[in-house]
DNA sequence: GATCGGGTTTGGATCGATCCAGAAGGGGCC
DNA sequence: GGCCCCTTCTGGATCGATCCAAACCCGATC
């Protein structure tokens, strides 16, 4: 393979080859090859050679190349789930973050598409069989949870972001925060705090995330021997479904602060206490959960519920690692405890 | 190239290639590949025979060989600019979404990468190199932006979101918004509801899109012939420096309503109405920049300048593919105009 | 009937890296 | 010295797509 065309390698607008570099070193390709990918391989002054070369000329692995070779790309894919304006959740902003910086380190890169439409395996498909994507980060395990059950039917390597709820049999790597750790957290401080009416403001029953949430709250009222009845309202996951709740509340229940399953829900109830002229922390106590922006510029502060978004991506791309290392890696499930970041609200 | 030892091509655990498809066809690997790259080039019995084996097979080209070959791997990057807890921008978060979903429709995916550390251009260089990107995509152009400058001397094709700040001769397209524009309308907005003496808080001098947002307010302010002497103030891009910021301006200026650079600055304005006992929009009036969550979901709304992030990501995706159709394309400028959402604040 | 031209189709070469089997090189051991 | 072994290095084949130049087909033209 001659390359007498070719314009000198000192050329910047050619990128040198691997070849270019054999040539310079005065080696073959595949001890070039080596000394990128087995270094222990190639003898101590061959290598010094090599890789005198690779610094003259400037010399990167070409990916597609490298690629096509070996099967993989080293690539993440991760689905942008749909924008929800109105609403305070800043959680996928951090993970998404976290993650990219995670993978890095793992020598991968982050793969964005989106999955906007009515399929939401759309996407998925292609990349997997394109071989543009090596594996998968599974972020919404809400119930039902069409990705993960198709992902594995398709034998494609996935870690998910959120346990497996309600499928017991599912044999796939997960990551997840105990949530109801969170929410007892959060109600253990408000009992530390004097408070004993402790109401909920919580999702719809069908969100297995929300129960869990939920189940933290009343086991820490009952814990301590107080009751939950007449306290707890399950609503949407709007501003304005948690105003309504918490002015019900207020009126019905009588309690002196509140736990919700979201920070947008807490914003619902500061939205009550501000047409009521009551002030958050030292009338009501109100406490969120996720610490998003809005919890951290409120006024006066939002206590929330902060997930380990950090160790989420470092687990998942563990995971991960082990997955694409061992085809025959079986899936383990980790729950992190998340903490609780105190404010003015309480 | 006999496949004599492959698994049949049924099997789904290896993918179909292209030769696959010509054989089932009974046609060349070029009239596949015309097929899936120019159809125009074959005759309608050939081409709905070899779409059929297509889809028989499943076959979906493999990115790696297609990319080796086309020199291009139709992958867009990206730099996350590290995060910064305690402020409200979520305008990072939803330009992301929708260059995505923009992307897709050209034919391309986001690739993110991490760029913190000390040395803002790493990552670049390795991923230009290595041809895992055709392209980026440069957000923060703040003062000076380095990026720019060293990917122009690279002659990497990129378009940048906002504007080549202070440097007259850059030629690269770019995309931004006009941030004069945005607070010029929430100032008019102000006047129009009765007010007069509108503050303004903003970023230190040396931000020219701080000054540039700046520009707006007082232009509103000078055309209907009102003062701006002393209701200007520059401090950090944090709710505390805003706070401080407005409690001074109240003090010694006595304003009725307050224009921001930021919406963090404005949720400053916020805590000193609360600690004040002033209600925002009845007694003041607040308008922030950016119109994120935190916009939407404080009490009782704040109104905010509302960049058409939308329309960025569309005209940023556009000169992209005009960049790369066109190597010698020549870069411009395109400004939009932000609109205003009202609420409660004002 | 042979030639021409166009739209179609073909097979070989190629992109740049890695896999693989085998060939040098250099000691150690009998 | 000869043999064997282990480390180090080599060159051909390969991954799966696209580029390229040439061949093919078929009706229109002379």
């Amino acid at each position: 393979m001659e390359r007498t065309t070719r314009t000198p390698s000192r050329h910047p607008a050619v990128a040198p080859t691997l070849a270019d570099v054999a040539e310079r070193a005065g080696v073959s390709r595949q001890t070039v090859s080596n000394a990128v990918n087995n270094p222990d391989l190639l003898r101590g002054d061959t290598l010094a050679r090599v890789q005198a070369a690779i610094v003259e000329l400037g010399y990167v692995p070409n990916r597609a190349a490298r690629n096509l070779r070996t099967r993989a790309s080293h690539l993440i894919g991760l689905r942008m789930s749909p924008v929800q304006e109105g609403t305070a959740n800043a959680a996928m902003d951090r993970f998404v973050h976290s993650l990219v910086w995670t993978s890095r380190e793992a020598g991968y890169h982050v793969l964005l598409f989106s999955g906007e439409g009515p399929d939401p395996l759309e996407g998925y498909d292609d990349l997997l069989r394109s071989t543009a994507v090596d594996a998968f980060v599974v972020t919404d395990t809400y119930l039902g949870n069409p990705q993960a059950t198709w992902l594995r039917e398709r034998r494609a390597p996935f870690v998910a972001f959120g346990r497996p709820w309600g499928d017991d049999d599912a044999k796939h790597p997960w990551v997840d925060v105990d949530g109801a750790a969170g929410t007892e957290q959060a109600t253990t401080h408000l009992l530390d705090r004097g408070h004993t009416r402790i109401a909920w403001i919580g999702w719809r029953k069908d969100s297995f995330i929300g129960e869990d949430r939920r189940a933290g709250w009343s086991r820490a009222l009952r814990e301590r021997g107080h009751s939950t009845t007449g306290l707890a309202s399950r609503v949407e996951d709007t501003v304005w479904s948690g105003r309504e709740a918490s002015a019900v509340l207020l009126d019905e229940a009588n309690p002196s602060a509140f736990v919700c399953a979201s920070d947008t829900l807490a914003m619902g109830v500061l939205h009550t206490l501000a047409e009521r002229g009551l002030h958050p922390g030292r009338d009501i106590a109100v406490v969120g959960f996720d610490d998003s922006q809005v919890a951290q510029v409120v006024h006066p502060g939002l206590t929330s519920v902060r997930q380990p978004l950090e160790e989420v991506a470092i687990a998942v791309v563990r995971s991960l690692e082990d997955l694409l290392a061992t085809p025959s890696y079986v899936g383990e499930g980790l729950l992190l405890t998340p903490t609780l970041t105190v404010r003015g609200s309480s």
